[in-house]
Parts: C-alpha cells; sequence; structure tokens
DNA sequence: GTCATCGACTTGTTCGGACAAGTGATTCCC
DNA sequence: GGGAATCACTTGTCCGAACAAGTCGATGAC
C-alpha cells in the first residue's frame, strides 16, 4: 500500500525508538541498507532524506549518519486537528462553539482567503479543552463555498477537520504558521478562565485545499503552559523562520 | 559551485517573487523544465522538492504544481543567528553579556548537552536588542569544550555564531527549538524592561555539530509584538509537531 | 442537462549505473 | 611524537529509463 520508501523510512523510525540505533551512533550505510532492504540505493536515500527532514538523523558527505534523537513528531493531521493530537497523546478533547454568524469579507479576509472583499465569510469562535480545562480559544473564518458544511456540524463537534473529511472529502493539505506570544483581552481571559494579561501563545494560520486554494485562516490563542510547539531543523532544511513583528 | 538542483531550485524561487509563476498558478511540467534547463527529471524533482519543503509551492500526484506563495523565508544561519537575520531584514542588532560563568552541569545539562553532572559547563546571560529597543533575553549553557572560545569573544559581541566560525570554524549545525509562551519574571522585566507579567515568547534550543554533538542549549524570551516566527507546513511533511506541556 | 467513461497528460516510485566530494583511519616521513 | 600524505569508504549528484497512480478535460450515453 504505502510507498516502499516510507515503510523503510518507517522501520528506521521504530528501530531508533528501540534503541537499535542509539543516539549519538551511527546508522548503517546505503549500501548496507538497500541489500538488507532489497531495494535500490535510490530508494533508501528516499527514506532517509524523510528522517532527515525531522531531525531524528544528521547528514554530511563522507561520513556516516548520526542519530541525533528518538523524539517522535506528530503527522500533519495530528498538527492540523486539536482531536486527533489529544487522541494521539492519551488525552481527551472537548470543543463548543461560542458564536457563529456569516458576514462580509474585510480585507484581511480577502488577503489570506484569495477572494474579494465583502465576499461572504462564515466566522466561528470556539474553545477548546483537554481533559476538561480550556487551553485554546479558536477564531475561524471560513472561506464562502465551506460555510455551509461547516454550519452543519454540531456545536460540540470534537474533530472538525474529520467531520469535515468524512462529510465532504474535505482534505487540508498546507498551512502556514505565524508564532508569536500575546497577554489574554479581556475576552480571551473569561472564556479561558484565566487572569487578565495572562500571557497566550498565538498561532495564527491559513490552511490550504491540495490544489492550493486557501479554505480558511484562524487565530488559535493556548493557555501558556499547557501546549507547545517543536520544530527540529538543520543547516540543510529550515522550516521555520523568524519575522520582524507589528503587533 | 553550487549543485545543479540548487541552481534551479534558486531559479524558479527568483521566477515566483517576479511574479512569472503567479500565486495560484501552475508551475511548467518536469518534462519542461528539464528540457529547459538540459539535465534530467530527477535532477528538477531535486529542485521542486526543495520548494515544496519550504511550502512554496504544492504537489499533487496527476496535477501540474501550483504556487501557494512567494513569501522568502530566511537562511539556516538567519534563525539561529539573531545578528545575521537582523542584518538581512535592514536592521541593526545589539548585543551584551551581563553574566558569564562557569559552573557544574546539573541534570538538565547533562541530558541535553549528552555529558555527565558534574561536569564543567559555561553560563552566559544576555540581553539583545534591535535598532536600540531591547527585544530578547537570551540564557546561553555551553558545553565545556566550548567554552574557552566563548569566553574570548568580547561582552559586546553581536554575532557570537559568526564569530565562533570565524576564531575555529564551529558550524551549528542542527537545531531543536521547543516554542511556547511564558510571562515575565522579575528578572526577565528589568532585563528587557518591560512591565512584569508581560507576555513573552520563549524559544528553548539545543543546538549541535554536524557531527550530531551538543554545543549549546538555550532558552530566549522574545518582548511579544517584536519578533514572529513562522512555519509552513504539509501533508507530507510537517516539521512544526505540537506537545502538551509541563511548564 | 447530467453523469459515467475514456484517454492524454503529469507526478510518484523504483531501478541501475557512474562519477565527484568529503571523512577518517592508517601509514609514512621527518 | 607530530604532521603530512595516502587510501578505502561513504554520501552527494546526476543520468536515463520504465511503469504506476492520479488528474482533468473531452466524449458519449442516458
Amino acid at each position: 500500500m504505502a510507498a516502499r520508501h516510507e515503510e523503510i523510512a518507517e522501520e528506521l523510525r521504530q528501530a531508533i525508538d528501540r534503541g537499535e540505533y542509539p543516539v549519538g551512533g551511527t546508522l548503517p550505510t546505503e549500501t548496507e541498507l538497500s541489500a538488507r532492504y532489497g531495494v535500490s540505493r535510490g530508494t533508501v536515500r528516499q527514506a532517509v532524506a524523510a528522517l532527515t527532514a525531522e531531525g531524528r538523523i544528521g547528514s554530511r558527505q563522507g561520513a556516516r549518519r548520526v542519530v541525533l534523537g528518538n523524539r517522535r513528531s506528530q503527522s500533519f493531521a495530528e498538527l492540523r486537528s486539536f482531536a486527533q493530537w489529544a487522541h494521539a497523546m492519551g488525552r481527551t478533547a472537548t470543543g463548543r462553539v461560542l458564536d457563529q454568524h456569516r458576514r462580509p469579507a474585510t480585507l484581511e479576509d480577502a488577503e489570506k482567503l484569495q477572494i474579494k472583499p465583502g465576499d461572504e465569510v462564515l466566522q466561528v469562535l470556539r474553545v477548546r479543552g483537554l481533559d476538561g480545562e480550556p487551553v485554546l480559544l479558536e477564531r475561524n473564518v471560513y472561506a464562502a463555498w465551506m460555510a455551509d458544511s461547516v454550519e452543519r456540524l454540531p456545536a460540540d463537534c470534537i474533530s472538525v477537520v474529520q467531520a469535515l473529511y468524512e462529510d465532504i472529502g474535505m482534505i487540508f493539505a498546507y498551512g502556514e504558521h505565524v508564532i508569536d506570544a500575546v497577554a489574554a483581552g479581556a475576552e480571551d481571559a473569561r472564556l479561558l478562565e484565566v487572569r487578565r494579561g495572562s500571557p497566550l501563545l498565538r498561532i495564527r494560520r491559513v490552511t490550504t485545499t491540495p490544489a492550493g486554494r486557501p479554505i480558511e485562516w484562524s487565530d488559535d490563542r493556548y493557555v501558556s503552559g499547557t501546549v507547545s510547539f517543536t520544530v527540529a531543523n538543520s543547516i540543510g532544511s529550515n522550516p521555520l523562520a523568524r519575522q520582524a513583528g507589528q503587533a
């Protein structure tokens, strides 16, 4: 089912987790791996490239690959969907829609969703909880062509992403995230049950379909101390970037 | 000098920036690109894979690649080095060492730097500024084998990374970053000239050499509103991961 | 008009080969 | 003993080919 190079990548991940290749040690050579799995060297290279991109192994020309860590990172689905992530962590996610209404698109909406100002959009305000505690305040704006499907969802829908996939086969494929910290405003504080001015981790995000069409943008605010984000990068690939801020 | 696939990737980046391939439009096919650049299809695929990893283009089997955005992301050097990043943004970076002393490694130090508890480490406290305003408080812990070189640096050294490279050829190759938000403590507030309790964006990081040997770990706290971080991800690759927090 | 089928086109996977470039341990010379 | 040269090994780059799998518009049936 899965491509052979993905299978090999997964086997290597598990071998690292098992301690078969200890942190700080080296991986077998490409030639040895291709012999062991009965594939060509190119296929092995695709597999190890995946682990390199995840930051689990380091690679230098001329030297064997080094195991950097055995941290397990979440899949895209788990990153995008709060519910799926919580489930993978063995925690219970809750969710509740506090407000939901259609309105004309502002200039900001139009730019982010690649639509015209004044076009209808659907704004949704949700609170998400983890094991009963509210930890996340979500402000979403959906493009008009998504609005009907979103409105049909129950107010206490746990996983919006999964529900939309099951209903209309919608797939969230690409995301761009901007991360910073803000103080809780009056509304934030009330809904998240924290003091006004408490630090919140803010993630602003635009999500698109596999074809590159923007689906929604979102302003997520996490209560400090409940959730953190990790990024691995290397001299060869750097997914994370720093930006000077205008508030 | 540079590999052909890197040259092609850069040419494609520039073509996107020029608007030659508008956002929302499609890229030429692999066959056409290989003919245009006179290389094999495999080389073209290496080039577009780089752009895909950066989140600039989207890719689906069977359909032409789609241009998702023309944001320019910083290089690893610019991510790792505050000074190089500031320079690339056209701003002026400052830096000042407030405290610097050797001490035995705690359990936390030992785990992160892969050394034994009690081994000597060098702890450094720095304030970094942007155009005169203090924006970042850095608490670094260096492994002993780096300590001498770091101590030789002047207290107002602008770019530690670059200085270490020029002095001893040290290269910072891999990094793992954990991102969350915290309230400014008494010391944080005094040194960053903000009110106590102000939201700070915290990045904890471990950096290693190309061979996977830990160099240092660091706790960076940014004043809210001055700097933000961006991450692009896709269903095929997700550098960013969410983690449940223990403070 | 709507829907299913078809077919040209495009990307994904995998192979096998060749050479370039860098690493690391050994050897050798001084 | 210290340092330079050597050399086997390993990863990086690139080629050319073939087939699988998915997309998208056109065609045709109902």
